[in-house]
DNA sequence: CTGTAACCGAGACGGTACGTCCTGTCTTAAG
DNA sequence: CTTAAGACAGGACGTACCGTCTCGGTTACAG
């Protein structure tokens, strides 16, 4: 009954140039340089705008963080082997991770969520899910294909394979480095075939 | 000699004031409660007491914290077998994630410790270290028995024990239930047995 | 044009609450009192709004100091003799000064101007050369009518009036009676007229 | 009764040390910069020791001020005529008045005075009363000459010659120029005199 | 083609906490 | 009993952001 499209439309050129100065801002200083006022002055944008888009500034800077990183969610989906399908998911997460800026911002908005339920699960949807999705589905084909035990916890096996990027990625206690993904892959494949 | 012991010394009682009040309000409102200034003005300290001894609000935090939790990490000193040593540790850690009051702080502590290495160095050091120094006891015993394979990757391992804790803890993706140990130890035992 | 009246526009409310707060934290406590942190908290303001229109808590104390005062300034207007319209002045002045609260008051915004020099070209701008110019102008009519000698040094035979009584208001080693303005006038008409 | 010579006595030195730690801050920085602990700090002793010799740091500046000007106050003390002997004081005060350092530092101290009731008796006292008894000995000898009007207010009088440097010393409002003694005694001499 | 609703920039607002500085008192050990 | 050292409680400082608000002004659909 007439609600939609009255008024002024949202400004399209005020999103971009708030995530424009986002990225911007995120480089330059970290998440800790996006500040809500940083980005509006930057992007010459009313503070109450970017409020009226995004709940708080952690979704801003994972709009922004998404935005960079879209295209490595879905490396996987072609007919691969178990082993190819696994290594591929996994080395695209530590490539990011050994990249310093983006290893810096990941731990951030992790940090950030942990005070922002509603970061905490736009982080999980929209992050975590594709990645363990696409790793599912290569899971589940071999489940199919008799290569994995019939009795394996998906969940749990996912939860082995990122975990433990994670787990270095925040708490720095040992070294991301290229040997990682292949130890964990070799374990676990262990663990789940025949 | 002389230098040391010169002017008036630390006040005992002032050091466990403010663990005191840090932990009262941990308790009532999270580390979001536990600021500088409301830990001074509960503790009756100044806030350059607290400066002077601890380099952040996370640090006090941080004491507070292990001072509740100093137990749980030596739990298994005994000849116990590979998997009643290991799920000792684990279930310890799972236990205290089960938590809300104490998993809830944890979660903040890794957050605040993203932007802060000191605190970061201190958890690793102090929280970390001695669970995994245990855990790897337990196993290095198991490889010396022959019960686990002698080019186990000990780290790894470690890290595929105790990352998917630290993983669903922050991530908040899957349930922390009392099943996950016991997957996390199956599976992993299946990989580094003979 | 454009650029002013651009953003929310300042509160006369906020300006008000300010300089009522300050006036009773003034008289409750003197200076002293008059924290920018107090006033803040008594007018119900954030203190980033008191340092927004104020230089120092000086300049808040000597706007709220100026409002009750206003109306001594400029008491001299009519076609007074020589001897009147200074009197008019100076007592003016010296029951301010006998007047305990704005005694004190006007003795801690001197010293406060003592390391403000801001504020001590605001004390000099609105609270000392209104009271000169008008007695500038008392003394100037003189000259014009042949009662003052025409090589007189109007400044200094100010600083002759007025200054005897900041003299004994700041260093308090004589007191501020009611005989002292007519000595000063008996010794200075003396000394300038014909 | 045994009550004087027990215990270590008062150290010599640290009173020397404090008084030229002092005077090297108030040369460099001010009054503002000779904070009990940077006095304290520089004179490698104890801020007790200075709180128990001297009641405030307002009373170290103080005596560190008087030492260096302990000369100007009896400049006169020979049977000058009433014009010389009174130039002479105001002369002298005015020439300390026009070296920037001794300027700042004598407005501070008159600053801190007002808010500390002890100072302004000890600055009365060791200060301005010293120069107004040898000014008064001058005028009451030309009184006794004949050369003064024997019904000359003195302490007026006096306020009329050192008011004015004070007043233009602390407002700021008019330059203290070589002038200005000058007019203040002609203008004096001429309301005193017969 | 005019009214009106939703948007926009700017930026002021009440708050909260920060980390620093200084005060005046105290508690040691050394002399 | 004084001293140097220096820790202590307290309190104000000036700054930085937060999230909300109030302006004047713009945009675009609805009557």
């Amino acid at each position: 009954m007439a609600e939609s499209g009255r008024g002024r439309p949202r400004s399209e050129r005020s999103r971009l140039a708030v995530l424009s100065a986002t990225a911007d801002l995120l480089i330059e200083g970290g998440l800790a340089a996006a500040t809500v006022e940083a980005i509006a002055a930057r992007a010459g944008v009313g503070k109450a705008t970017i409020y009226k888009w995004w709940p708080s500034r952690g979704h801003v800077a994972l709009e922004s963080f998404f935005t960079r990183h879209a295209a490595t969610a879905t490396i996987v989906d072609r007919h691969e082997s178990l082993a190819d399908g696994l290594t591929a998911q996994l080395d695209a997460l530590l490539d990011l991770m050994r990249n310093p800026p983006d290893a810096a911002l990941l731990r951030e908005i992790v940090a950030l969520a942990q005070t922002d339920d509603e970061l905490r699960a736009a982080f999980t949807e929209h992050w975590l899910r594709p990645r363990r999705t696409a790793v599912e589905r290569v899971l589940r084909a071999a489940v199919e294909r008799g290569e994995v035990r019939p009795d394996t916890d998906i969940a749990v096996t996912m939860d082995q394979l990122f975990g433990p990027l994670y787990y270095r990625l925040l708490m720095g206690h040992a070294p991301l480095d290229e040997s990682l993904t292949a130890a964990l892959l070799k374990q676990t494949l262990r663990a789940i075939t025949r």
